[in-house]
RNA sequence: UCCGCCCUGGUGUAAUGGCAGCACCCCGGCCUUUGGAGCCGUGGAGUAUAGGUUCGAAUCCUAUGGGCGGAA
């Protein structure tokens, strides 16, 4: 599984940033690893399922078909990271903890049966980054190269070591010397991977009101109007922890291409949205699916 | 060369005779199965230089250095 794990995960997460984008090696490994190469190997060896303690529930209707759903907990909710699961691996899919008021009786139960993960630190972070610095580790995998760092209207304001380490939506780290001229903090925009430059502005510049997916999935069987092109109600969430905001979405095919793309139209803007990550579609409690954010547009800024 | 204005952390600015404050930035912590964001911190860093007046100077005076402006 390491072998797998190097593969499907660290280098994709390599050839992400490389490519300037920001990718959730989390959702990759749930995708291709946990769920999938596991998974199949549980069931050569005769097992039914994977069985993991995220903060998630599997809902099987009366047909016998799975719908994933939000924990009881929604503070404790992971079940974004889960969105990349397809029908078929939530059929083979238990999470116990769905109902679990509080982490401390886990522990707690665990201790008494004597488990070695009983004290076992909350996982964050990058797991293949030990020390969390991404951006020294990088620095080691892809050749960085010094560029411009420019505001919102092209003017240089400063150099970075290589755009690649820095992501939409970034603040700390800029290290501009010099103030904006309104004296309030600036953030990362846009990466310009070509350019090798990295576009800085003022927050207001980061609110997102348009994402364009690409790599669709559907958690369970998809709802009517993903087969006919509707546009749906749902709520659109775009990180692990973050607050779902309403939202309209409908699949779109693209002339030229043949892989349908996932329209979603926030009611709400949202802020540090960046091309790479995934936006996870839900419906009440109900997880519709995912897509990787190929493109995210704001409506004060008219460029794509 | 002469006249006037100006010089405060890395940056931009407050304090006009009485504890050098704020913002950006940097650092640390919290949060977190992604990147970020956010929150917290008694955290870091400054009165261009040299003298003088004064109980007390960023502030007033003198000189030097540097910057900007002025019909040569």
């Amino acid at each position: 599984f390491s072998e797998r794990f190097k593969e499907d995960v660290v280098q994709d997460f390599i050839d992400e940033y490389a490519a300037g984008r920001t990718p959730n090696p989390c959702m990759r490994c749930n995708e291709r690893i946990k769920f999938a190469a596991l998974l199949e190997k549980a069931i050569a060896l005769g097992f039914d399922a994977v069985c993991t303690g995220h903060y998630a529930k599997v809902i099987t209707d009366s047909e016998g078909n799975p719908e994933l759903h939000r924990a009881a907990d929604w503070a404790k909710d992971q079940s974004y990271v889960l969105g990349v699961l397809t029908h078929e691996q939530l059929k083979h899919s238990m999470f116990p903890l769905a109902d679990t008021p509080s982490k401390a009786e886990v522990r707690a139960e665990a201790e008494r049966r004597g488990l070695s993960v009983a004290n076992k630190p909350d996982s964050h972070d990058i797991c293949f980054i030990p020390d969390g610095d991404t951006a020294g580790w990088l620095a080691e995998k892809i050749e960085m190269t010094t560029g411009d760092i420019v505001d919102e209207t092209g003017s240089k304001v400063g150099e970075h070591p290589g755009a690649n380490a820095f992501t939409v939506g970034q603040r700390r780290g800029l290290k501009l010397g010099t103030p904006a001229a309104d004296g309030k903090p600036r953030f990362v925009l846009e990466i310009r991977p070509k350019e090798n430059k990295v576009v800085v502005g003022p927050q207001a510049l980061l609110a997102i009101d348009e994402i364009r997916g690409i790599k669709v999935s559907w958690a369970g069987l998809p709802i009517a109007e993903i087969e006919t092109g509707a546009e749906f109600e749902c709520h659109a969430q775009v990180r692990a922890h973050g607050d779902p905001v309403p939202a309209t979405a409908r699949m779109v095919t693209v002339t030229g291409g043949d892989a349908p793309q996932l329209l979603v139209t926030l009611s709400d803007p949202l802020r540090g949205v960046a091309p790479g990550q995934t936006v996870v579609l839900y419906q009440g409690s109900r997880v519709l699916g995912q897509a990787t954010i190929d493109a995210a547009r704001s409506l004060q800024r008219a460029e794509l």
